[in-house]
DNA sequence: CGGTTAATTGAACGCATTCAACACGAGTGG
DNA sequence: CCACTCGTGTTGAATGCGTTCAATTAACCG
């Protein structure tokens, strides 16, 4: 089930030494089955994760349905400190999932600790990166160019077959996409050998250059 | 020429007032002209920017020149604290603006200051905020809604006509979408009587309850 | 005034969506 | 083991929203 996912993977590490020693310390860990909440989407924001295990998704939907994934996140990613009080974006374990929980105020009473405020900032910073990596890719790209640079994301320094945590619905909601382009777009790239899908939740980069000219 | 924006919008104030105080104590001021870039994409994130008067816009520009405007910035706002080392963003001055500049290793050296990195943190919090609301436009609305959005923003809180200190590329940049679209869009809603332009570069809001309706 | 840039409007096109049908896989029970 | 179902993914055809290309108008500045 969490086949490639039970470890923490060094290449997302995020080296916020201090804070994860001192949330391994001072917080809990919790287990969450799969499509499990972790929290809502208006709920207070009194607690910072860090996931051990497993894959989380945040997301957002509008009264109308309309619904936005925020981010996924894998092992030794921290999240859930967007901007309080309330949690703008709700996170959801995708497979079995453990994840280390400490209280905001856990964290401040236990240091007012500089090293600690600046991995929360380093943190902070890098979920920043993201979100505006992600608002070039939904603002200014093709259906082809989003779900390219998709599939790139996920296959970084890796040219092994790759295992997809998510299904269409949720890339589709990622990319801002309906699930059947990204279907269209998954099986055009498979046709013009640029990828390979044996199943539907793995695939395999055949020509890296030809899908990194595509994400541009 | 920068009518509304000679003085600090109280509004929009970020009472970080710690950081603000030391921006004025160790920081320098500069001013830039119309169009004047304050740094450029790929520079060294070195400094923080307080905007003192003016409007600011931070842009991105990809190899084959489609651009994203990341956010318009109004007085009493941080900007260029994005993620180091280098920029992602280039800024601009919309119009004339005063800026007060500090290098981050100032701030840093002035006091390895608990309060001040805790300012920055919440300015970058909210740098983060904006961003991942503009995911939610980018990704999942129509253009009438995305203009409906930026207009209801730019006019919040006020019934009095509101200058728009950025043209209509801007806009687009902003929204993702074509120029023509924006105007489009604009002149629909003018037609609906839920908006009126008395020139190109000022509205006022006729119907807000229409307008938030459709911001969704 | 002309000259220049920005904004609007029109018409045709195309990409992504919508609506609908079909395929596939996993789980269940006869 | 096969039939049935349910959820998920794929494929097809038609529509429509936003873009593109082109022409016109409006605003700005000498």
């Amino acid at each position: 089930m969490t086949l490639a996912y039970d470890l923490e993977d060094p290449r997302r590490s995020q080296r916020a030494a201090g804070l994860t020693e001192v949330m391994d310390r001072l917080g809990s860990r919790f287990s969450f089955t799969r499509d499990e909440e972790i929290y809502g989407q208006g709920d207070g924001a009194e607690h910072l994760y860090r996931l051990a295990s497993g894959v989380v998704r945040t997301a957002r939907v509008a009264v109308d349905g309309r619904r936005q994934v925020g981010d996924f996140y894998y092992p030794g990613d921290f999240f859930g400190l967007e901007v309080g009080p309330d949690h703008q974006f709700s996170a959801e374990a995708l497979t079995a999932c453990d994840v280390q929980v400490i209280r905001r105020s856990s964290v401040r009473a236990f240091g007012g600790d500089i090293e600690l405020d600046r991995a929360i900032l380093e943190a902070t910073r890098r979920e920043l990166q993201r979100a505006q990596d992600h608002m070039l890719l939904l603002g200014r790209r093709t259906a082809r160019e989003k779900v390219a640079a998709f599939l790139i994301n996920l296959a970084k320094a890796t040219d092994r077959g790759v295992e997809l945590p998510m299904g269409r619905q949720d890339m589709a909601d990622y990319l801002g996409l309906t699930i059947e382009t990204v279907s269209r777009m998954l099986t055009q790239l498979q046709d013009e050998a640029i990828v390979e899908f044996p199943t539907v939740r793995r695939f395999q980069v055949k020509r890296p250059e030809a899908l990194a000219a595509l994400a541009a």
